[in-house]
DNA sequence: AATAACAATTAGCTTAAGTTAATTTCTAAT
DNA sequence: ATTAGAAATTAACTTAAGCTAATTGTTATT
């Protein structure tokens, strides 16, 4: 399982072995049940996570309803808002489904970087990276009608579809389920 | 004007006076007519931006038609998603007013980097604030309607509204100029 | 001052999403 | 296998956004 994130983190830098067993004893790796809520709404997180099996959603409580923000799933990393500012969060982190999850916190990646001090210029790229696809996604939001957003979603994660309830699909799409059901008729009558 | 620059990086990392001048000496700073295009769809992006003064407009052409799709006016970072993933650009870079914008390069960032190696602290700070910040605009968006994006925009950047044209103001809210009107007309009557 | 170019508003019509409520389907637990 | 609870769909009605087009307002230029 630790070898899922030394695959990861070779993407970005070179390890020597020594590295590579620095980071297998610094981190920490935890099975959640499906339900387990990671971080809660007005909670301060105090770690980041790495998804390395099962999948993660972010949702937001308005009005008293859910409205599910995000998902996030194999392969994928956490960082809360609340992590970065260290101000309570507005949001909830709840397991969809059994999930392992490697966790990070500041102070022992502070003391990873003292040890590797080349990680930091992973942490740029990565935080980059993410920035960059954060934009790409809101201009796709922004840019795209529900319908094409539906369609959009099935194109890049199909996945998705088959392990989240379609009334998370829906409001994470930025619509009810009624409309998500409406638009799924629309589709299929017109193949 | 060098020194908003240092101020700027002075909010995360303490800087000697040697350093300060090595960041002067470094800098490139450069003014902008109103309507330079800095980047347009289809360019790669070889530059990064730090606008010290004006207004820049981020937009795609979709079916012909301009969608804005963000704002950077004064202290605001522009990191085109083109100069990170080094693929071409989907969307225009183009100054609203007359804009003094400092500008960085891989090149030149690197070198920097190499003179100051703490500044590579402050871009995973910088980078992840911008990434916390990216990802509460994109709830923000999802989670409110048309009128309430735009009574947020009021709130949070009534600057916007009196140096840009409403019809930019639209498509960045993701309605069209006429919704927009039509929003302004209701908010006005209910008071 | 007149005009041209563009920006903003208004109106009428169409389309699709929100809302509420009922119904059907699916899932899990006893 | 039955049942309770949740999820998904369907329907009827309301609301607001998109679209097209016309009108009014504003700005800049000669």
């Amino acid at each position: 399982m630790d070898d899922f994130i030394i695959k990861y983190i070779s993407a970005y830098i070179e390890l020597t072995p020594e590295e590579e067993d620095i980071i297998r004893n610094q981190n920490l790796i935890k099975p959640f049940l499906k339900d387990t809520v990671l971080l809660a709404e007005g909670e301060h997180a105090r770690e980041c996570y790495f998804v390395l099996k099962g999948c993660v959603r972010r949702y937001h409580i308005i009005n008293g309803e859910e409205r599910t923000t995000d998902f996030y799933t194999e392969n994928q990393s956490i960082i809360p808002v609340s992590y970065t500012t260290k101000k309570p969060s507005e949001y909830f982190l709840s397991c969809v489904e059994d999930t392992v999850i490697a966790l990070g916190s500041n102070e022992r990646n502070e003391e990873l970087i003292k040890q590797i001090p080349k990680l930091e210029t992973m942490l740029v790229q990565m935080a980059s990276e993410m920035q960059a696809q954060n934009q790409v996604e809101m201009d796709n939001f922004k840019n795209l009608s529900p319908e094409e957003r539906y369609r959009n979603l099935t194109d890049t994660r199909p996945d998705l579809l088959n392990r989240v309830p379609l009334n998370y699909i829906a409001t994470y799409l930025g619509i009810t389920p009624e409309s998500l059901s409406r638009i799924r008729k629309r589709i299929s009558r017109n193949r």
